[in-house]
DNA sequence: TTGTACGCGTTATCAG
DNA sequence: CTGATAACGCGTACAA
């Protein structure tokens, strides 16, 4: 195997800024020798390279602009030449490349971004999924990245994306201000937030109705009796945790009972957190006897806390999950559409991409409960 | 709203073939009258267009080269004019344009196509998710598109990244012969299966150790004594559902036991079919006592559907989940890392793309038994 | 009906 | 050190 296969493999990650020199293929001092980079028996891929619109029309034996013609079906072109293009089209395999086409026309090229948070949480494997579909049927395909959650990285991303160019951009926000996108919109950057709000600028964006579902679950669980319910959530400044835990306060106010912070656990992104806050949750000496799990992240953690318990736990989790109803205690949960959040933000950025003007929308995904059992344990 | 809002959402999707003019604007008709397509209100998304190099270069009262050195990092720029350039650039926004670039360089664009079956199965979404990291480490972004399974769709979305275009492509393959890949392997695509080799095609391949993990899994609930071991598996024609039956015979054949086609039920790749086809086996009159589920979607359905039988039934399900331990039986399975799966294809496409022209790898990822207690139900 | 010349935003060559 | 100028693959005026 050729030392050649590692090259590229250095270089730190796409920077932000207007983004240095790509460094692609090998190491910085190497270029001194005017020898190529790779040694013969394993060149750099060099590419006998697609055949051009040049290429079809020397093999035809037309001009470039004939070519052009039967590509773009055209009329006026005489049936005899038609068919040597198209016999050469065939023969040499040629196919547009679209990102030479947009730049001429301006036009778009045909992709738009995705920035979610988690590639695997299905709750934005859903959204990809409603997205890619709602694009497809544009003819447009969907580049993604993933956030981690991280408002550097995020930043990154969408600057990134945007200058490939994509057209548009759906962005689940992982920063907290986004006026850095306020010259790329003036620049005619089309984004569309999902899921959270952008921060510190006034644009679109789809989102759940996560304070009113939140009360909705909580006011179950005090329903049943219960006077100390626990509240599990995502990180401190993932804003949609603080909109449920809103939720969680309103619906406790609503029954006359005081908010207990030492009964709230922010800061529980992943499931083994949450499995950690809930046991702190449990061993408490005035412990909790139900819980909020704020999405689906959480909720796995806390049931398995509670499955070691000795004591039935009451739990009512925000989004569905696909084995809810096949666990030991069924589990309620406030449920929603996922899809149904991928297909508005996708249409709505396809709308703005057609020249839809409107004022900046707020699109609100509504939530219901669903009763499944776990919720319904009394005190 | 105006009524531009809905152009562009006609068109059949992207066809194969040299690809026709793109139908992004308006239905084919509109274009007689000479007029815009799109009223002055909401006009189409009309750019004030990204600043270009250009641009920068008259901000800064320096030559367009002047202004590529600076973005480059090329080395011998007076101080004085780099900063003038810098500020520019930050004072106008630019950001350099990918597809140019790598128009004139020929460069890698720096985007790699990923193509799987469905984008919500958690297989999947776990695949996209270690191709994305890769990706990152490389400073590429993915594209990613679902076949659904589709022969035809795949096709399509292969020719459609292809040539767009991007550096490289990883498949997982919905049909069964991909020789119509050849002379795109000849114009330098390079292109790495994940799950399922290609068909008629001598290509790199990374695939799951298919036959041995299930007949691993038949064999642990032949030990328990079962006979009637029913196999719920993917669509015909899925090939790795073919492995896997392969390793279900194999296990049979092992244990001196006669194969009864009356107990296997391909075609159920959704998990409501595989519950029906559960169903089906449990009211057979001589009706199995356990079973193998070929992937993650026929295990929900096999666990959907003994829910209700009634007996305790024996399950061992290919591919692990995230609830498997938390169900009422813990669920055993066949398990392996699937991000391994992602991984090494896309360290391998890398490597392809560097230059690495080894013969065409097959890597095997190996699978191993986890006991988790549906297994080791007794007859 | 067909072809020429130019431009899209970038990089490379080669003078100055 | 700096800057014209050509070129990448394609589409569009504007001839011919």
């Amino acid at each position: 195997m050729s030392d050649s296969t590692k090259a590229g493999a250095a270089g730190p990650t796409a920077t932000d800024g207007y983004s240095g020199p790509a460094p692609l293929r090998t190491a910085a001092g190497r270029r001194l020798p005017a020898t190529p980079d790779f040694d013969v028996a394993t060149g750099p891929a060099e590419r006998p390279g697609q055949p051009t619109m040049r290429d079809v029309a020397e093999a035809a034996g037309v001009s470039l602009k004939t070519v052009s013609r039967v590509v773009n079906l055209e009329p006026g072109v005489r049936p005899e030449l038609q068919r040597h293009v198209e016999e050469a089209i065939a023969a040499l395999g040629f196919r547009r490349n679209v990102a030479a086409r947009s730049l001429r026309t301006g036009h778009r090229i045909g992709s738009i971004g995705l920035i979610v948070a988690d590639l695997m949480n299905p709750f934005y494997s859903s959204v990809a999924k409603a997205v890619e579909g709602v694009a497809a049927r544009h003819g447009d395909v969907i580049i993604i990245g993933s956030s981690g959650e991280d408002a550097t990285r995020e930043r990154e991303l969408v600057t990134n994306l945007l200058h490939r160019p994509v057209d548009g951009l759906i962005v689940v926000p992982a920063g907290n201000d986004h006026r850095y996108l306020e010259p790329e919109r003036r620049m005619g950057a089309q984004i569309v937030f999902l899921d959270r709000g952008g921060g510190r600028i006034d644009a679109d964006a789809v989102v759940l109705e996560n304070s009113g579902g939140a009360r909705l679950g909580v006011a179950h669980l005090l329903r049943r009796g219960h006077r100390r319910i626990g509240f599990v959530g995502d990180s401190v400044g993932v804003r949609t945790a603080g909109e449920r835990l809103d939720g969680y306060r309103d619906a406790l106010a609503a029954a006359g009972i005081t908010y207990d912070p030492e009964l709230v656990r922010l800061g529980s992104p992943a499931v083994d957190m949450a499995e950690t806050a809930t046991r702190q949750l449990l061993g408490l000496d005035n412990p909790a006897t139900a819980f909020f799990a704020a999405n689906n992240r959480q909720c796995i953690g806390v049931l398995r806390a509670i499955r070691s318990a000795g004591r039935p736990i009451a739990v009512v989790g925000f989004d569905d999950f696909e084995l809810a109803d096949l666990l030991p205690v069924p589990v309620s949960v406030i449920a929603y559409d996922p899809a149904e959040l991928g297909r508005a933000a996708s249409e709505l950025l396809f709308s703005r991409m057609a020249g839809d003007a409107r004022p900046p929308q707020r699109i609100v995904i509504p939530t219901r409960l669903i009763q499944r059992g776990s919720g319904e344990i009394p005190v």
